[in-house]
DNA sequence: ATGTCCACCGGAGGTGGA
């Protein structure tokens, strides 16, 4: 059996349900996982995307903020959610395919603009979460599983435009990838993009506030697909649209995709 | 490093979050 999936912080399902259907229309991937849906599951507009072909769905959701959610073409069941760090927000939902391949979809906190614990609460949060994510692959080992999402951590130094100037900005503080580094090495995960394209400048995110992102091109590969140690070996074809990110109205991250052949 | 975009609330534009 195989697979495409893709991963995509939409910022806001309802004003981008046209940009969920284009890319449903021209890159098909089997699996879509979203972040950052920003709103509760009954609202997202689901009739589009079952005309697409994406008949089926798992997603958490609340009003305004943070929601994940899964559309698939393949059948998928409802595998659970996890409120690390107690937060009371949608930011973790997990699905299981027919195959019993367990897919898991993150928004982890983006952590603010301070990176100090005692300064900045939100910074705080974001380091707990990232160490009960930990604590949890740590305590039962992901097998058969796929972990993608916005994980709001560029971690390598190829994953940022400018590793000097970044290392004081949140998301790419040594203390964040520390606990990144934790949470992959917790769960034996792998990092299937990297696996794919181990060289060069690689990004899924452009800020908003730039005049023109695409010549400044200050990005960070904020976005992430990896797999559990005994399907690595079945991820290939990792590439990231970011001709997406130029789309009319368009979200802030592109889409990243990766192929599985199990 | 940069300075835009989105949702909420409420019925305009301020506020919080990213």
């Amino acid at each position: 059996m195989s697979f495409t999936l893709a991963t995509w912080n939409i910022n806001s399902v309802r004003l981008r349900e046209g940009l969920v259907a284009r890319l449903m229309e021209d890159e098909a991937p089997d699996i879509l996982c979203l972040q950052e849906c920003k709103s509760p599951v009954e609202k997202i507009p689901l009739e589009r995307f079952h005309e697409l072909g994406y008949t089926h769905m798992v997603a958490r959701g609340q009003k305004g903020y943070n929601g994940v959610a899964i559309l698939s073409k393949l059948p998928i069941e409802d595998a659970g959610d996890k409120d690390f760090a107690s937060l009371g927000h949608a930011r973790h939902v997990a699905g299981r395919l027919e195959n019993g391949v367990t897919i898991h979809n993150f928004y982890v906190p983006a952590g603010g603009d301070v990176p100090d614990r005692e300064k900045n609460e939100k910074f705080s949060q974001k380091l707990d979460y990232l160490t009960e994510m930990r604590d949890w692959f740590r305590d039962s080992r992901p097998e058969k599983a796929i972990l993608v999402g916005d994980l709001n951590i560029a971690p390598r130094e190829d994953d940022v435009w400018s590793h000097k100037q970044l290392l004081k900005i949140v998301s790419h503080t040594p203390v964040e990838v520390e606990h990144l580094d934790n949470v992959m090495e917790a769960g034996g995960w792998h990092d299937v993009t990297r696996a794919d394209i181990p060289e060069g400048q690689l990004y899924s995110w452009w800020s908003y506030r730039a005049r023109d992102w695409d010549t400044a091109d200050k990005g960070r590969r904020l976005d992430h697909v990896w797999a559990s140690g005994d399907i690595r070996a079945a991820a290939h074809g990792s590439r990231i649209l970011r001709d997406a990110r130029g789309w009319e109205k368009p979200s802030d991250h592109a889409p990243v995709f990766a192929q599985f052949d199990l």
